[in-house]
DNA sequence: GCCCAGGAGATGT
DNA sequence: ACATCTCATGGG
């Protein structure tokens, strides 16, 4: 294995609890997966991060290894639920996704559970994607577009995707007849959520976790159900839609709201901090 | 049975 | 522009 960095990231709490990404395996305290259709394996050892399956560089690019997350953590220090999020889950950092594999997730994430959406996510894999395999681990990638576009409404339905199969199968079909996805890391926020939001399936908060996640966007701000109560509960935002509470958040907490969104939306969800 | 889950789309006002 | 409904589906 590769060395990949000494910052103190924590894996499981990144990869597996904090609902940024559904494919990560774990097994024998090693985490696999297929990135850039690449297996890949990653360890958490004393003096840091080890992997092997793709570039050193790679990987500390995946694992946001570069960003400092210290500075972020003083730019809200005056926040009490931030400072105290950040002081829960100092190993939690925020992914840069395959923007392709962000939308996937994204669209089945709707309306449902984290553990719903993990196993529908490794079934589509299993029936649809390429078959991997590192350090013993068999592993399937993602679809590709094409392979989705080509599927049949009620097979994915077979596989839990329940109403959102027709999303899946039209927005594939329209990134396998050659919408430009990662082009939309070049342009204005704003403009790229617009085209983000032409996708079926996509709406407000799936475009905001596919521009932070998938595109690089760090003060993009997704607004689920468990951020619409902690805006009410935390910032005293409430009673207006969600898209106008994502407008006021990326207002209020700038350039690096969406990291912070992360914290905040963990401690919430898990209870750690009360609502 | 009821309610909820990292919501989105359609419809009516 | 906002409010309301419905959309599968498994778990608590």
């Amino acid at each position: 294995m590769d060395f990949i960095g000494s910052e103190r990231i924590d894996l499981k709490l990144t990869l597996l609890d904090s609902a940024q990404c559904f494919s990560w395996i774990e097994a024998d305290g090693r985490y696999f997966n297929v990135l850039d259709g690449q297996a890949v394996c990653l360890e958490a050892r004393e003096d840091g991060i080890w992997g092997e399956g793709l570039e050193p560089e790679k990987l500390r690019r995946y694992l946001d290894m570069d960003r400092d997350y210290q500075a972020i953590r003083d730019q809200y220090r005056s926040i009490p639920q931030a400072a105290r999020a950040f002081e829960l889950y100092p190993g939690l950092h925020v992914l840069n996704e395959n923007v392709w594999d962000a939308l996937l997730w994204g669209i089945l994430s709707a309306n449902n559970n984290t553990a719903r959406i993990r196993g529908t996510t490794l079934k589509l894999a299993e029936a649809l994607g390429e078959k991997k395999e590192i350090g013993g681990q068999v592993l399937f990638s993602s679809p590709t577009p094409e392979r989705l576009a080509g599927a049949r409404e009620e097979f994915l339905r077979t596989l839990g995707t329940g109403y959102r199969a027709p999303y899946l199968i039209r927005t594939a079909g329209m990134v396998a007849e050659g919408m430009d996805l990662q082009s939309l890391a070049g342009l204005e926020y704003e403009e790229a959520r617009k085209r983000l939001l032409a996708l079926p399936g996509v709406g407000d908060k799936v475009a905001n976790c596919i521009l932070l996640f998938g595109l690089g966007f760090s003060s993009a701000f997704p607004v689920d159900t468990w951020v619409e109560k902690l805006m009410g509960s935390w910032f005293g935002i409430h009673d207006i839609p969600r898209t106008g509470m994502r407008e006021e958040a990326r207002k209020l907490l700038g350039e690096n709201a969406g990291i912070l969104q992360q914290f905040l939306f963990h401690a919430a969800r898990t209870g750690a901090i009360t609502l």
